[in-house]
DNA sequence: TCAAGTAATTGTCCAGGACAAATATGAACA
DNA sequence: TGTTCATATTTGTCCTGGACAATTACTTGA
C-alpha cells in the first residue's frame, strides 16, 4: 500500500495555500517537509495536507503561523476557541446544536426537514435575521474544533442554499427601488450571504439581480452599470483573505459611478473599518438599516 | 485621470491565467507587457488585461498560445470559430436563439420566465434532457465569440440554477437505490451539471446527495463511504483544464473501494479515453443507461 | 495516406533573494 | 496603571532566470 502523495498544486487545490506561502513556509519553519518525486519536485503527504487544513483555520482565529508551527502537533488542535460555554449554547437555542448532530449523523432528509421546519415556524425574515447567521457560525466554528469534517460542512451548505433559493423562489419578485446587484469577487466562494440578503431584500420589495459567486470586478462593473443597479452587494466569508478586502473595495469603488453604493458584508468584513464610500454591513439586521437609509435619502424618483 | 493599473495577482483573479504563466509568456512572447508600479512590480493596463481573457477564450478553441501572440491584434478577433451557421441555428430551434437574445437585453424576469416556460411545456426529463444542454453549450458558444460578456453568463447561470434546483425540490425526494453522491473537484465551480444530473437521477427514484462544488478529493471519498455511496457522480465542464482530468480520476479511483462506480460527466470529459474504473458520461442519456446498468447488475440488494 | 521518429512549444516547477505591510514589543510618559 | 509612539519582527507576495516533462507540430519514409 504506497501512500498518496500530492503535487504542490494539488496542495494548493485542496488546502488554498498558495504555492509561494507554502514553499516560504517550508523554507523558513521546516513545515511542512515534503518529500520529493523523482523528478525532484514537491510530493506532500497527507498528514501533512490536513495539518496544513488545520494551520489555515488556526489563522483564521487570528494565530499567526510562526506560532502554530512550533506548537507540538497534539496541542495544535486545542488552541481552536474554546469549546461553547453551556450559556452561550442555551441562549443560541437548541435549534444549532441539534442541527450539528444532524449534520454529523449524515441523515440528510432529516436535516433537510429540521431546518424547513424552522424556517416555517419563524417566517422567513426571522429566520434568515436569526437562525441562519447563528447556524453558519455554529457549524463553522464545530468545523474548527474539528467536530464535523468538510464534506459534511458542504452537506449543510447544499441542503441551506436549497432551503433559501425555494424559500426565494416562493417570493413574489421584487420590482421596487432600490435595484441591488448581488455577487462575490473571484476566491469567495461562499453563496449563502448573498442567498440571505436577497431574502431580506425580496421581502422588503427591493428588486435583486444575483449573478452568484466569483464575479471578477470588472463583470461586476459592466453588471451593475447594465442593471443601472442602486447598491452593489458583496459577501465575505471569514475564510476569505481579511489583507484583501480593502483594497479590493476600494479598487471596485473607484470603478463605480459615484451614486451607486457599495454594500460589503459577511464575517470576512467584521473587524475592518470602513473605507470611503462604502457600507460595511457586520450583521443582517444593519442590511435592513441600509435599505431604509437608502430608501429615506431618495424619497422620489 | 490616470488609468487603472492591476497587480499580477489581479490579473491572476480577473482572467483565471497563473502567475507563472503570465511571467513566462512576457518572457517568451513579449506578451503582456506591464508597466512596473513603483516598487518594480508589474502592474497591467487593463487593455492588455481585456487581450489576456481574448487570448483564453481563443486558447479554449483549440489556439495555441505562440501562434495567438504572433498575430496581429485586429485580427486577432476573426480567429473565433465561424459565426453559427443559419441552418444549425434552426436545427436547435428557437429557443437557445431567443434565450440568449433575453440574456443579451438584461431582463432578467423575462429570461426567468422563458425558461419556466420551456420547462413546464416539456417536463423536467426531456427538458434537462433536450433544452438544458443545448442551452448551456449555445451560451458558453456565444460567449465564446465575444456575444456575450462574462457577467451576462453569469445571470444566466443563476436564472437555470434557481429553476432546477426549485424542480428538484418540489420533487418526491428518492429513497431507493443506487444511492448517488454528487459534487465537483476543486477548481470545477460549474454547478449546473449536477443539479442537472441530479433532477434526472431523482426522478428515477436514486437518492441523491448533492456535495456542491468543489469538494476535495479526500473529503469525497470521506463523503462517499459516510453514505454508503454506491456511485460517485463528478461533473467536469469545458472550462476545466483537460489536462488535469485523467490523473484525477486515476486518483480517486485508487482511494475509493472497488464497488463503488465512478461516473464521470460533462463537456469536460468528451474527448478523453475511459481509465479503468470510471465510466465517462458523455451525455446525459448516458446517464440514463448507465443508471439501467446499474440497475440490472446489481438486481437484489 | 498513414506511421513513426524528431523537433518545437508550453505549463509548471525550482531556488533563493527582496521588500512592504501587518503585527508585536518595549520605552517613555501621563 | 494605562496609553502612545517608535522600533523590531514576522509574514505574504513579488522578483529573476533556469530547468524539464508532457503535449503538439512537423518531417521523413514506407
Amino acid at each position: 500500500m504506497n501512500k498518496t502523495l500530492l503535487s504542490i498544486a494539488a496542495v494548493e487545490r485542496e488546502t488554498g495555500l498558495g504555492k509561494d506561502t507554502l514553499r516560504v513556509w517550508e523554507r523558513r519553519y521546516g513545515f511542512p517537509r515534503p518529500e520529493r518525486d523523482q523528478h525532484g519536485e514537491r510530493a506532500y503527504p497527507l498528514e501533512q495536507v490536513e495539518k496544513l487544513r488545520l494551520i489555515k483555520r488556526l489563522m483564521g482565529q487570528g494565530w499567526r503561523p510562526g506560532r502554530l508551527m512550533a506548537t507540538p502537533d497534539e496541542d495544535l488542535a486545542s488552541l481552536a476557541g474554546p469549546a461553547e460555554t453551556p450559556v452561550a449554547a442555551e441562549d443560541k437555542g437548541a435549534l444549532a446544536a441539534g442541527v450539528v448532530e444532524l449534520i454529523r449523523s449524515h441523515d440528510t432528509p432529516a436535516l433537510a426537514s429540521a431546518l424547513r421546519q424552522a424556517l416555517h415556524r419563524q417566517g422567513l425574515q426571522q429566520f434568515v435575521l436569526e437562525s441562519v447567521s447563528a447556524l453558519n457560525r455554529a457549524v463553522g466554528e464545530a468545523w474548527m474544533r474539528g467536530e464535523i469534517q468538510v464534506f459534511e460542512e458542504h452537506l449543510y451548505t447544499e441542503q441551506m442554499q436549497a432551503l433559501l433559493r425555494q424559500a426565494i423562489a416562493s417570493l413574489p419578485p421584487g420590482t421596487g427601488r432600490p435595484r441591488v446587484l448581488l455577487t462575490t469577487v473571484p476566491e469567495e466562494q461562499h453563496v449563502l450571504g448573498i442567498l440571505m440578503t436577497e431574502a431580506l431584500l425580496t421581502l422588503e420589495g427591493a428588486s435583486c439581480v444575483s449573478l452568484g459567486t466569483q464575479t471578477p470586478l470588472a463583470d461586476i462593473r459592466q453588471a451593475a452599470l447594465a442593471h443601472r443597479a442602486d447598491i452593489v452587494a458583496l459577501s465575505f466569508s471569514a475564510a476569505f483573505p481579511q489583507r484583501q478586502v480593502l483594497p479590493l473595495l476600494a479598487k471596485l469603488r473607484e470603478m463605480l459611478p459615484a451614486a451607486m453604493e457599495i454594500w460589503a458584508g459577511g464575517a470576512g468584513v467584521e473587524r475592518l473599518g470602513a473605507p470611503d464610500g462604502v457600507r460595511l454591513i457586520t450583521d443582517l439586521a444593519q442590511a435592513m438599516q441600509a435599505l431604509a437609509d437608502w430608501r429615506s435619502d431618495m424619497p422620489a424618483d
